[in-house]
This record gives structure tokens, sequence and C-alpha cells, in this order.
DNA sequence: ACCTGAACACCGTTCAAGT
DNA sequence: ACCTGAACACCGTTCAAGT
């Protein structure tokens, strides 16, 4: 597992194959398959050990809403360090206790939030997909160019005018800054939270967050 | 390009080969290149196809939020009805005029809701991001069980209790219903999209949508 | 218990020929 | 202008042998 993450990370996702990493091992290409069962079960380890390693689980004292923003952050990160992750993570259930170490600590930060329980698992997964959305679509191309030269839209399409586009032209000249970008879903989707938060019930360790400006 | 689909439907992303594609067009694996320049770009002209497609833009005199619900459901529809779609989009940029026609009618419809101009193409992506990894997660893999017996959970990993997952087992027994949370999951983010709606200053079209509760 | 070698049924793509 | 045939350099995986 760790030769073929050495392997997406020198040389892509592409070159992960059972040979490059037999060779890489140094082994014949079947000698893998008692180890690793198969191809798709080698994937399933390198997401699991990319996600045993995802750091900032460490400030457990920290405010929720600094905890979840870290954790997005994190996975972020991650997505920008090992561009292969994010696509594998769509196709990999987490069942894994170490992806479930990761979901728990979201689980915390949502019921310290003050989220009814009823509502922490959905909020969980409409979190994490944005936030794996956002690293697939960052580097498997989606967010690449598309935006840049706009010139062109306006009446490109015969029946379309594309109206919107045309108007819109100004913010669609040059590709975003996807950094600051990131952090206005963030902002956006902490508010989403905020707005979340059961009415007035304290729960057990609730420490006052505002309900509003 | 539509041999292509047809093939994806009935056998999966998997059996779309350039010879699986030429033997159902009834020619050799290297009569398509000339036509389709490259694998890659087939890839690209299915996903293109599809979202040429794609239904619900009729509606056009509808409120920004039916049209934007509608555009939303349309895009997991899609999702759902050919699986291999969701993960397509993220590999490929939305550049194409007829992927510009959806994207100018989600600018439209945000436009319409009063969003100032600036925040439009963000809340755009961040929308669309948010669609496509749900119908990605569905459809890969990644919602698939893993929250499915969950009495395994507390203690699991020997350093970490995870006491979210034990405090949540109730909710964790079951899978979901998928639709209903994609609902839900659309009505905090017609939520958010409220929230941002430039503050007083009506937009030359304005129609007056109440602002909060 | 663990590894090897040969083989099977595939891939995408190049290149020189054909008509 | 459009298609074909043969070939190159690969795939994941099975299966019978080896030690």
């Amino acid at each position: 597992v760790g030769a073929a993450i050495a392997l997406a990370d020198e040389r892509g996702l592409d070159a992960v194959s059972m040979r490059a990493v037999a060779e890489r091992v140094g082994v014949t290409p079947m000698a893998l398959y008692p180890h690793v069962g198969s191809k798709a079960a080698l994937l399933d380890g390198m997401v699991t050990a990319i996600l045993r390693d995802l750091s900032p689980l460490s400030r457990a004292e920290a405010s929720w809403e600094d905890r979840l923003i870290d954790l997005a952050r994190a996975g972020r990160a991650m997505t920008q360090q090992r561009p292969w992750v994010a696509m594998l993570m769509f196709s990999r259930p987490s069942i894994e206790p170490d992806a479930a170490r990761v979901t728990d600590a979201v689980y915390q930060a949502l019921l310290d939030a003050g989220i009814p329980d009823a509502d922490v698992p959905r909020l969980e997964r409409m979190l994490t997909t944005f936030v794996i959305g956002y690293g697939a679509s960052e580097s498997a191309g989606r967010f690449r160019t598309g935006w840049l030269d706009p010139r062109g839209w306006r009446g490109q399409v015969p029946g379309q005018p594309l109206g919107a586009h045309a108007r819109l032209t100004p913010f669609l000249e040059k590709s975003p800054d996807w950094d600051a970008e990131f952090e206005a879903d963030l902002a956006d989707l902490r508010l989403l939270i905020r707005d979340k938060i059961k009415p007035a019930a304290a729960p057990p360790g609730g420490d006052g967050a505002a309900p509003r400006g």
C-alpha cells in the first residue's frame, strides 16, 4: 500500500498497476494477491492509509466551529497534496475504522454546535460531499478553464443567448483564487449550520454560542 | 458517442473501450480516431451529449427557487439514470456551449434571486459541486453501507472511543432515504442562498421575495 | 506459507497500407 | 477522405508449479 501511494504521488494514479507496485516492492505481480486481494482492495487501502494520517484531529478543545473548519481545510489540503485521492474517495465506502475516526470528529463538532442528533449524520454527509467534491473538481479538472475567455459566450448557442454569462462577464474573465473561494464556501456553510442549531434547549455541554448576529 | 453512451448504460463505463465502441458501430477500432480523437475526447463527448439533453430548462417563467430546485433535481435524476456520468463530470471541464447552457440557467436563477453579481459564479460552483458530489457518492459507492451495522463502532479503535458514533447509533442503524436526504439538503441550500440575497437594493427585475421568516 | 512463470483475455494508440 | 491490419507496450487476474 505504501508503494502504491508513493507511485501515485510520483507518477499519478494511472501509474498504479499491480505490475508497477510489484516491481517497486521487488516481487512478482502475483505475489501481491495474497496480501491485498485485488487492485480494488489496494486502492481501498490507499485511501484508508491517507485518512488514517489526516492531521488536525489534535485540537479537541477548540470550539466546534474551529474544529469543523480545520477538518474541512485538512480535507482540502489532503486533496491538494495528493490530487489522486479525491476521486478515489467517491468510490470507496468509508467503513474502515480510520475513516470513522474522521467522521466521528465531524459528528462531535456538529453535536457540540447544538445540531439535533437526527440531523447530524445528514449534515456530515453534506459537508464531506462538498469538501471531497471541491477537491475532485480542482484535481480532476472540472474547475480548470471554462470560465476563462468568455468573450465568445454571448450568442454562441443559436437558440440560447446565455444572457447571464454576458452580464457576469466581468467576473468570469479571470480564474478565481481557489483558496479564497473555498474559504468563502466554508463561511457560508458555517452560517448554514448555525441556522440549524436547536432553537433554545441547551445541550449537555453547551457553551453558549450566540444564536445569530 | 451515441454508441458509447448506450454501451455505458448497458454494461457500465468500464465496458466503454475503443474496441467495443468500434464493434458496436460496425467498424475497426482505428476508424474511430479521425472522428473522436482519443478515448478522453470520447468521454468528453459523452458528458456533453448528456448535458445537452438535460430536461428541465423549459419553465423559464417559474420563480428562481423553483428553477434552482428543478435544475438540482434534474442533475440528480441524470446521475441516477446514468450512474456512470457523475464521476465523469469531475474530470471534464464544462467549457462546451451545452454545459454553459445549464450553467447559464443556474446563473440566471441566482441573479433573479438577488444575489450580488460577484457572488453568483462561486455559488453556482458550490451548488453544482454538491449536486455532482451527491450523485457521485450515490453511484460510485461512497454512500453504500458504512452506516449500517454500527454496533461494533464503540471502542473499536483503541485510542479513540468514537463517542459521537455511540451517541448517534439510533440514527445510524438503517441506511437513510436518499431521496429525502437530497431534498433536505436542497432545502438547507435554499436557505443559504436566501441569506445571501442583497440586503435592500432592489435588482432591475426584482419581484420582492420575503427577506426571512 | 509464500512466491514464480506462463498464459488468457483484454487495453489505447501508432504507423504503414490500402481503396 | 476514410478505413484496415498488424503491431507495440501495456493491463488485471487465473492457474499450475515450485520451495
